[in-house]
Order: structure tokens, then sequence, then C-alpha cells
DNA sequence: TATTGTTATACTCTATAACTATA
DNA sequence: TATAGTTATAGAGTATAACAATA
């Protein structure tokens, strides 16, 4: 990255956009883990899903919206999950158009390990930055979040 | 969103990764412009390489460094840009293997542009947290930011 | 007819592998 | 032989369009 034929090195003053995405970056790492990957055939997409899915389950629509992709792409990692046992599916009676998707216990494993990660990560940020300035920090993002238009 | 069919609605406790995907959306929103399309053919992607394109010009293999990307990605992205009038490169005389790129004018425009449309997004977040909360957030990111494995 | 989900297809972003030209 | 860049190919993530089954 130094200074080659000649040539300065790259103009990088970063701006948010940057370092939100180094930020974003770091937490995709944690949760694939390296070189250990607890869960082999997950990617973090599919964390992403098996996340939002509650107890009881939920409707490919509704976690479509919520995920704000369309039920074609949520439908076909919802397939990917129950091919690998980390998901299950069944029609709901009394609507039989509707599929009500739950996390199977492999699923809640993955869950609790992503989260685990998360959480290692936050543990790591507040200790870089210190407990009260990295609360300030969590809760600006978090009123930044509020009332945006996701889509 | 709401509840349908006697299923509640969605477990979502955002956690930072939640939070931090949502702020960078909204920048991603911005850049694009909606329906206004300063720049048509240009993508996000494309306004992040043309971003880190300093005035002397840069060479592909730094280029790719500087973006945590293999070459060949990025010299795809060049030669978009430069089939569309935002970039030109020459090979360069001493090393004829180098290919330097630059940003032609329309490259810079679309570059202001950006940073105009990430600089608006800065200002409403400022506006909405106090212009202190807001440099406290940045420099949290700032360095979070510094010395993580970006790769 | 409206809604849920599916099948088929395509685009974006990026990677790996194999290669060419130049040094 | 090493380096800069290219061509070919593929996979991950998601979208649009057209459809089937059920309500």
């Amino acid at each position: 990255m130094t200074s080659v034929n000649g040539l300065s090195r790259l103009a990088a003053p970063p701006h948010v956009a940057n370092l939100l995405g180094v930020a974003l970056e770091r937490l995709r790492e944690q949760i694939l883990a390296g070189a250990e990957r607890p869960f082999p055939g997950l990617r973090v997409s599919h964390y992403r899903l098996l996340d939002m899915i509650p107890p009881e389950g939920a409707r490919i629509t509704d976690l479509a919206a919520h995920a704000g992709m369309t039920k074609q792409g949520l439908g076909q990692h919802v397939d990917y999950l129950q091919e690998r046992g980390y998901a299950e599916s069944a029609r709901l009676e009394g609507d039989r158009r509707v599929r009500l998707v739950r996390r199977t216990e492999k699923g809640d494993e993955a869950t609790a390990f992503a989260r685990a990660a998360i959480a290692r990560v936050e543990q790591e940020w507040a200790e870089r930055l210190g407990a009260e300035r990295y609360a300030d920090f969590r809760q600006a993002l978090v009123e930044l979040g509020v009332g945006q238009p996701t889509r």
C-alpha cells in the first residue's frame, strides 16, 4: 500500500459510510468465526433470517416484510435452512396457503451462537471505548435507526 | 407487519448488527437519490471506487488492495466506469504492465455528488442527535475502525 | 378475485483459476 | 521467474415476472 512506481498512496479520509462498513464487516467476521465455523452451511444471511423467527413461528410473507426482501428470496433461504435442519415448516391449519416457519433446536443453537458472537464484539468495543462511551454510541445508533425509511 | 392469522408480530430487539445495517442502508439510499438518479449507470459500488481514486491516478493493484477486493473484481468496475466516461486509464510509461486509472471530469462530478449525499445524511443525523452527540458518535466509529483486521 | 407461496430467470457483487504481456 | 492485469467461470444474495393453490 506504500508508494510504488512513483505513485503516491491512496486518498482515504474515511467518511461515515466507510466507517460504518468497517464496523459491520467486523461483526460479520465474528459471526463466521474464521476457521472454526461451528455451523458450516450457514452464512450471515441465514443467521439473520433465523434470528428473526419468533418461537411461535412466522409466515414467509411476514418474514419477508420484516427483512425488507421479497417472498421469493426469503422463501429460498427458508428452503435452504430446512434442508439442513435449521428450520422446519408446516402448512397452517385453517389456511393451507400459509407455511408456518419455525426454528429447530439446531436452529436455536445457531442463533444463540450468532448472538454470542455479536455480544463478544460489543464487549470488545465497550472495552475499547469504555462502557459509558460505548453505551452512548449504541444509543445514538438506536435513535438514528428510528423512523427511517427502510426502503 | 401486524398480527395476522393469530400469529404474533416478529421478535425484533435490534442488535448492533441490525442497527449498523439500517444506518448504512440510509446512506445507500441517499447516494442513489431515489428517482432523481443524477448518474444513472452508477451504483453504490462504483461511487465507492471513484471516491478512492486520487487526483494523480492509481494502479489497479493498489486500488484493489485498498478496497479489500481482488484485482479481477476491481478491474471489472474500472472497465465499467471507463466505458461510461467516469474514468480513464493509460499504460504507465516505464512499466507498460501498469494501468494508471484516473477519474474524468464527469467522474469528479459523480464523486462530488456522492460526497454531498453523505454530507446531507450526516447533517440530518447531527440535527437529530445534536452536533456534540453526533461528533462523539462519529469519533467512536473512527476509534472502532482503527486497527481492525479488515480481511 | 385476492393472497400465499413457488418456479424460472436475471442482475449485482465478488471470488477463484488460468492465462497473457511485460519486467 | 515475478508482477500487472485479463478472461472465464462460479457462487451468494436478491430481484422481477409468471404461475399454482387456496381462500
